[in-house]
RNA sequence: GGGGCGGUAGCUCAGCCGGUCAGAGCAUCGGACUCAUAAUCCGUGGGUCGUGGGUUCAAGUCCCACCCGCCCUACCA
């Protein structure tokens, strides 16, 4: 086991996304799985800070609330909302949410990480294509994303950070492990970009052109910080007062999460913002790939049918959550479907693990009248061993491992049920019998428990004596698939 | 164009440094059981492991080329 139980602390981040749109199923995957590593460390007792938030300041903002015809700043509080609200139907237990037009210390916060590489910072003229849906420059059109806005030939000066400097240190910081990259094809991702050499990037926009959104440079009102410095800051700027030199100056654990298409921004350009500014880098990032829906791609603006929140409201956020966990490989986009979510959920959950606790909960009433003997429960394999498999599994980012080696539990406890028959046995050996399945039924809530909390609840109470007695049975899953 | 990832039973996928690696789950079919949400348990069928070469006593498992899907990156000037 590579993690030290302990009070080690742990300071994990989603991305931030840009709010142009309402959440979907692939930030759901990414804001779910940290939600995972931070509950899970958390019961380890290691106290930790789970942190997500939302990208306002990006001129997709600006121009999705131009085509709605609504004020920017109503369209990106309304956005903003929709993705903390996602903390309800998504069992999120995040411990900040950083809006970048609105926390109190992110302007600041930029002000002063762009004062502290002013040493790497220059003015230049650029003239090129500009791609406002991609945020950068390109020789000619098409943009390679495929917006569908066209290119706007742009000349103007801007700022540049000399990220050239920054190659060979990042490669070797790299190379040594800091930040760890993964899984290690991203990291040999990266670091073939960095073999390729590093040209300087620009990090600030006319503020005309930006419509004036966004957050002025420092000591040049006509210009607005690149988005992406911006945004990237984030993982310092919310940290108020004495939680930077607790979650991030001093904290040995620093974690972010991200999709594979902004590794560059957070691999390269994020490390070199903080070398130039002489602060701590990130220790480890790990690349989720993407969900798709039936087969294409999820787009953020309509399109296929993703969303989280309402597949929550019609499902339940336990088949969703699982979903997410047990189907989605660490390396490799995922499809979603329904019928592969509703499948899932009912042989896992309501077939799986909610009728084996539904059945031993029977049996101690049938033939105990609900109390729990007090026999020495036989040890199980899976069960046993759940707790070492989830933390390994997880050390690995392998969600679905993980919920594998919880799920194992059940299967296990419902061979033991076949191959003991405690209807069958005499008081004896049904008392040892039924004890072990109670005691199978415990871990796996204690094991579920960061995978899906709320489920984990019902299942803990499900098996908890009160005044001597467990509460009657009742279906803790409701079958999803139709008939 | 360059780099990377994936292409294994109908479906979703495991297979680390080459030698019981040809597997699991679901679906199908057969059986068992009755404690349970028509749930559970056991067993069966089926695949030239993308294609073609190569290395090796031995290759999904290494090398080369190619095809398909996806990601990153760049357009030779």
């Amino acid at each position: 086991m590579s993690g030290v139980p302990g009070r080690h602390p742990m300071y994990i981040t989603t991305t931030i996304p840009y709010v142009n749109a309402r959440p979907h199923l692939g930030f759901a995957l990414e804001i779910v799985q940290a939600d995972v590593l931070a509950r899970h460390h958390r019961r380890r007792g290691e106290p930790v800070r789970f942190q997500t938030g939302t990208d306002d300041n990006s001129l997709k903002n600006v121009l999705a609330a131009e085509a709605a015809g609504v004020p920017v700043r109503e369209l990106v509080d309304r956005n903003a909302a929709a993705f903390e609200g996602l903390r309800g139907p998504l069992d999120l237990s995040f411990d900040a949410f950083v809006r970048t037009s609105s926390h109190p210390g992110h302007r600041a916060g930029v002000e002063r990480l762009w004062r502290a590489t002013a040493h790497d910072l220059y003015r230049r003229h650029y003239e090129g294509l500009y791609c406002v849906g991609c945020e950068a420059f390109y020789q000619e059109e098409p943009c390679p994303e495929g917006h569908p806005e066209p290119l706007r030939r742009v000349s103007e000066e801007n700022w540049f950070f000399r990220l050239s400097r920054y190659r060979e240190p990042l490669l070797d910081l790299i190379r040594s492990g800091t930040p760890a990259i993964e899984p290690v094809s991203r990291r040999n991702e990266v670091l073939a970009f960095l073999e390729s050499g590093l040209e300087d990037i620009s990090v600030s926009r006319s503020a005309e052109r930006s419509r004036g959104w966004g957050i002025p440079v420092p000591g040049d009102p006509g210009q607005v910080v690149y988005v992406w410095w911006d945004a990237l800051a984030n993982y310092i700027t919310a940290l108020d007062g004495d939680d930077y030199g607790r979650w991030w100056e001093r904290e040995p654990r620093k974690l972010h999460l991200m999709g594979k298409g902004v590794i560059r921004f957070h691999a390269v350009y994020w490390p070199a913002m903080l070398l130039s500014a002489g602060l701590p880098l990130p220790t480890r990032i790990f690349v989720h790939d993407y969900v798709t829906a039936g087969g294409r791609k999820i787009s953020k603006s309509g399109g296929a049918t993703a969303d989280p929140v309402a597949l929550s409201a019609a499902y339940g956020v336990d088949a969703v959550r699982w979903w997410l966990l047990r189907e989605v490989p660490r390396v490799g986009d995922a499809d979603f479907t329904e019928e592969r979510l509703i499948a899932r959920a009912d042989e896992d959950l309501a077939n799986g693990a909610g009728n084996l606790v539904n059945r031993v909960v029977t049996m101690v009433h049938r033939f105990r009248d609900g109390r729990v003997p007090d026999a020495r429960p036989e040890p199980l394999e899976a069960a046993g061993r759940a707790g070492e498999r989830v933390h390994e599994a997880l050390e690995a980012f392998d969600f679905r491992r993980a919920a594998a080696a919880v799920q194992a539990i059940v299967e296990e406890a419902n061979q033991y049920v076949e191959r003991t028959r405690p209807w069958k046995q005499d008081p004896g050996g049904r008392d040892a019998s039924l004890a072990t399945l109670v005691h199978a039924c415990r871990e796996l809530a204690v094991q579920l428990e960061p995978f899906l909390p709320t489920a984990a609840r019902r299942v803990a109470a499900a098996v908890r004596e009160e005044d001597g007695r467990l509460p009657r049975p009742a279906p803790l899953f409701p079958r999803l698939g139709g008939g």
